[in-house]
DNA sequence: TTCTATTTGCAATTAAGTTGCATTTATGAT
DNA sequence: ATCATAAATGCAACTTAATTGCAAATAGAA
């Protein structure tokens, strides 16, 4: 079931502005994490200022609706939280072939023992980077098989 | 027993310059990631140019001998990795209160499962935030039991 | 409908990082 | 040790993601 950008908002308590319905509706229907140029491209420059989408991802960010993914490219990526809720525990894939970001949603990491004692711990971001399975596949024939990185 | 910077460089084929030395000593020394203008400020603005921190932090990236982390203040920090090699396994940790940013490395981390079939990863990078043990100390008092976040 | 705090657009600014180019330097060959 | 040269450095200018100040527009309560 598909989450509707105006109940999120009132969820939260922000005004439904035109700019905030059409950002977030963006990063609803993105099935990965949007660059703020990603977004600008989707709604259109002559529909809303790039200044404003910097605002209203923050603001989302702030309320939890909306999560920040920091890949190394100096560029922060978007995505919707499946929960609101602060910190998100699946890892995030970048190809460094193609450049996409994704989301590993399946995938839960956790760590082997104990955190360092009196720490607290309240966001985590796991990220990788590597060759995504599409570019893989182009690189490598069927006929090498294909390492599974870190973890076979 | 501390690494001398003029083996590592040898070590991956770097000429020993004077910036070189500077930078790679300065990050032997610290025990947390380095920010550039950390580096800038301990070695000095009459002893080396910005633009060639950059450079140097670059180059030892590619070699492998630093690792950078992004914990998306817009400000890569460098470390040196224990073992010369690609990606890294260890979280870091970043301090909402004091803002420190340092390597958890006695903590691995480790995917519940399998991940996506067909993908490469070559670099896994854990990010943590929230409250550092010398911060929480100063927030809670003793009778608070504090609580350990994510994994308790 | 009216009022007001909030939001938006625009222009200017900030700041991390990069690039081009002339000068300097590390290092291998002589 | 000296020389030659490819690599490294410093400087100025540039790029670009993101932020800020302020005036104009607008959502939503009264």
């Amino acid at each position: 079931m598909k989450r509707d950008a105006r109940d999120i908002l009132k969820e939260v308590g922000l005004k439904k502005t035109n700019g905030r319905i059409l950002v977030l509706e963006t990063l609803l229907n993105s099935d990965r994490p949007l660059v703020h140029e990603d977004i600008l491209n989707k709604i259109g420059n002559e529909n809303i200022n790039r200044v404003t989408i910097y605002r209203i991802l923050n603001q989302l960010l702030e309320k939890g609706v909306v999560h920040k993914i920091v890949v190394g490219d100096r560029k922060a990526r978007f995505a919707v939280c499946d929960h609101i809720h602060f910190g998100h525990c699946h890892p995030h894939f970048s190809c460094k072939i193609c450049g996409k970001v994704e989301c590993l949603r399946d995938v839960t990491i956790l760590p082997s023992h104990e955190l360092k004692t009196g720490y607290i711990i309240e966001e985590q971001e796991v990220y990788m980077r590597g060759i995504c399975a599409n570019c893989a596949k182009k690189i490598f024939n069927k006929n090498n098989k294909v390492k599974e990185g870190l973890y076979k």
